[in-house]
DNA sequence: CATCACTTGAACTCATGGGTTCAAAATAGC
DNA sequence: GCTATTTTGAACCCATGAGTTCAAGTGATG
């Protein structure tokens, strides 16, 4: 065992995936301790001996794939600091790299799961936006710089970057069924052009 | 007990509400059969009499719900079908009845309810849509409509639509914290007036 | 080699909850 | 008013699963 998982550390790491896979697959309440332990290819009382109940070992599974998560996200919007002067393919390449991301298997199984256990664990959503709405932050900031250097209209850059999300998510989420079905590429492609179509009507310069 | 329920349509009636305020509290896993029959004001055994398990009975109660949730956002887009000579203030107010529905307790409750059993309950999608997308297609047919009488742009009537229903229900839910936190009126109409805004400088006839 | 921390498997406790049974009571229908 | 259907409450069976205990094992560290 040596070969896979050295110290306490890999250990934890382990339980924590194992824990999101099992979650996600079952959901909190259908989700056994065992499962978990199995899936981590560890002992039942090793994973109380890291988390000190199912509670806290849920918290920290989502936690670490929504910081995960968060970081590609936030990666993704990189190319709109310095867009070459194509700004409707730059928009095209992050669309499509964002709406890549959001129906990524644990993306979508990080959607359910919130939603599912938002009641019960309201504490979830901080921990899921890490300290304010970066996401948004961060294309807003974006969008903003864009509009000063007159490549947008300078409106409102927070709503701009709420729309933007808007219009990329919100018919990606219908037609893959809330994230049942997968789309094909092409079609996830279709939906980024669209998307930035719109909001290049709306917000781009005259 | 005659005042309050005659018969068994009512007693099944009783069932499916308390059977859906149950789930909704506390998700499918969680909640007891026992705790719906209380919330029902009815006896354990009379739930199994009405359905044969707790499986058909979550299908049920949704199936009604979503029945319910769906008819009257259909009812929501009436407006559509004859405008005034003011466009934008009918798409307002359309737009704001959708978010007031889309608000709602139950609205939520039945967002979560499906995302969360949406793997165990696959067919929960097609009872919820109702056979085929009801809400896109109403409101798709609206603005092919509207398009052909030169008020909106032709191009592609089931964009427009998907677009629309994005731009208005996106903010909100990211706004709403999934349905967690409560908006205040005004917030409620500036985004029903920001998305019909875009809306119309991206589909509006010139 | 000796010590110390961690891991392991298995067994155990205890609470919860789906689904059933049954005899008594209520209700519906005629 | 009489019969057939439902309803009711309470008890019951049984499976599942959270969390613990413990004795034996494993690994590093000095």
């Amino acid at each position: 065992m040596a070969t896979i998982s050295r110290g306490r550390i890999d250990k934890r790491r382990a339980i924590l995936e194992g824990a999101f896979a099992v979650f996600a697959r079952l959901g909190y309440a259908r989700a056994g301790v065992q499962d978990i332990a199995d899936e981590a290819g560890v002992a039942k009382p090793t994973v109380y001996n890291h988390m000190t109940d199912k509670a806290t070992l849920f918290r920290n599974a989502v936690e670490a794939v929504a910081q995960a998560l968060l970081d590609e996200r936030l990666a993704a919007l990189e190319p709109l600091a310095d867009p070459g002067d194509d700004l409707r393919s730059t928009l095209e390449g992050v669309a499509d790299e964002l709406l890549r991301l959001h129906t990524d298997d644990r993306s979508c199984a990080l959607r359910r799961l919130l939603y599912s256990e938002i009641l019960r664990f309201p504490d979830l959503l901080d921990i899921v936006k890490g300290g304010g709405p970066r996401l948004h932050q961060a294309l807003a900031d974006r969008l903003a710089r864009l509009a000063l250097q007159g490549r947008l209209r300078a409106a409102d850059p927070d709503e701009a970057a709420e729309q933007f999300m808007a219009l990329l998510v919100g018919p990606l989420e219908v037609r893959s069924e809330m994230g049942t079905r997968a789309l094909p590429e092409a079609e996830l492609r279709s939906l980024a052009r669209a998307a930035v179509r719109t909001f290049l009507v709306a917000w781009g310069a005259d």
